[in-house]
DNA sequence: CCCACCATTGGACTTTGGTCCAATAAGTGC
DNA sequence: GCACTTATTGGACCAAAGTCCAATGGTGGG
């Protein structure tokens, strides 16, 4: 089982129900990690390393119940794409779980084709999550690496204002103004405005602008 | 009933359900407009002026279902939310509606409270849709208020490139280049990069850049 | 044929931005 | 105290961008 086999969590309290899962997973050259309880698995996946995984989820838990489970889950950065499963599925529970951004709702009986094709989009789907989450990582990496006078000027430069304009709002000279804007370039691996604009853009950095 | 009142779209090939449902909607002070078949709905909403407004549709209809209509309504740009009925609703059903933008899946017998929640849900949703496309509508008349050169050397100055660099690109002289750049930013109406780049970013205007 | 629009270019000039080099002062940590 | 970072400023200088002026040639429509 090599390291880049994507992983399938599977968390269910029907011990059978997982080791029919579990087959099916491994058959399809993807590497099954059980989990009985929903503290178990929410307490393995948080120290977890990022890799493209995903997780079947039975509705149906002692204690949690899976839309829980799936609120909690959701709260950490690279949470992997949720398929859930159940046996007797209500429709609000499915309308909601949908709408927490589940994959994919299977009621049991399910195809097997549909399961794995719902388990690849998932997959996919974290893939792309992570390296969404990579670059902006990197960006917000180049954000905390510069000073708070560094993150101001910028915050006025996507702004689109002229340097003196910025060295009048902060109280210095303009000259002062251009030697930030210049670490900032230079920190932030841009060549041009338009770039910075751009990454602060994706990375959620706010403009100034009072 | 005056125009700022919602309105409220139904779709139901089931008569009393539609007088039902309408008296619920009339009731709570919204505008109720009655259909009883998805061609009727699909033409009368194609030329209607846009307003906030939802629609209440029955997943089971004769010809084409719910989904299907639910596919052709979101073809056009100001689309209102939707809010699915059913009475016999699947899985498979509610997890395609909601994926395809769906706000809710009401199965019957449901509250009427359930009901107003979910159709002032779409309003409000349908509300920052219809203020989204007025703002970014306004920037695509501008965009195309352009000329083609225009927009091919913005799409070079939001990549970042010097007029001397777009001018190499495009095989003119960096002045031409400046002229250009002069009357973008005039028919944008920016002042500055910045501004530019953040207007083609939320418009979607893709910068050049071989 | 003339007009409007568009793309193109030239020249002169100002403003702005970027880049060297160099210096001072305050705060932080060892 | 000394090294380090950060913020600040100065001067000189070059490159880039913006702004006036004016002009030419092509194209499509009335």
């Amino acid at each position: 089982m090599s390291d880049t086999t994507p992983t399938v969590f599977i968390v269910d309290d029907n011990h059978s129900v997982l080791r029919s899962l579990s087959r099916v997973v491994r058959q399809a050259a993807y590497k099954p990690v059980t989990f009985s309880s929903a503290d178990h698995f929410l307490d393995a996946i948080a120290h977890a390393p990022v890799q493209p995984a995903c997780l079947l989820l039975d509705l149906h838990l002692p204690g949690m119940n899976g839309l829980e489970v799936q609120k909690h889950h959701a709260a950490i950065p690279a949470a992997c794409p949720i398929v859930f499963i159940s046996g007797n599925a209500t429709i609000p529970a499915t309308v909601q779980a949908i709408k927490n951004g589940a994959v994919t709702f299977l009621a049991k009986p399910f195809d097997h084709d549909d399961l794995l094709k719902s388990i690849e989009e998932a997959l996919e789907k974290h893939r792309a999550q992570i390296s969404e989450l990579t670059q902006t990582g990197s960006i917000h990496d180049r954000i905390a690496s510069l000073t708070e006078r560094e993150r101001e000027v910028m915050a006025w430069v996507i702004s689109g204002s002229l340097n003196k304009q910025i060295a009048a709002q902060l109280g210095i000279v303009e000259k002062t103004v251009k030697v930030h804007r210049a670490r900032v370039m230079e920190k932030m691996q841009t060549a041009s405005v338009a770039e910075l604009v751009k990454l602060c853009v994706v990375a959620g950095f706010e403009s100034a602008k009072a």
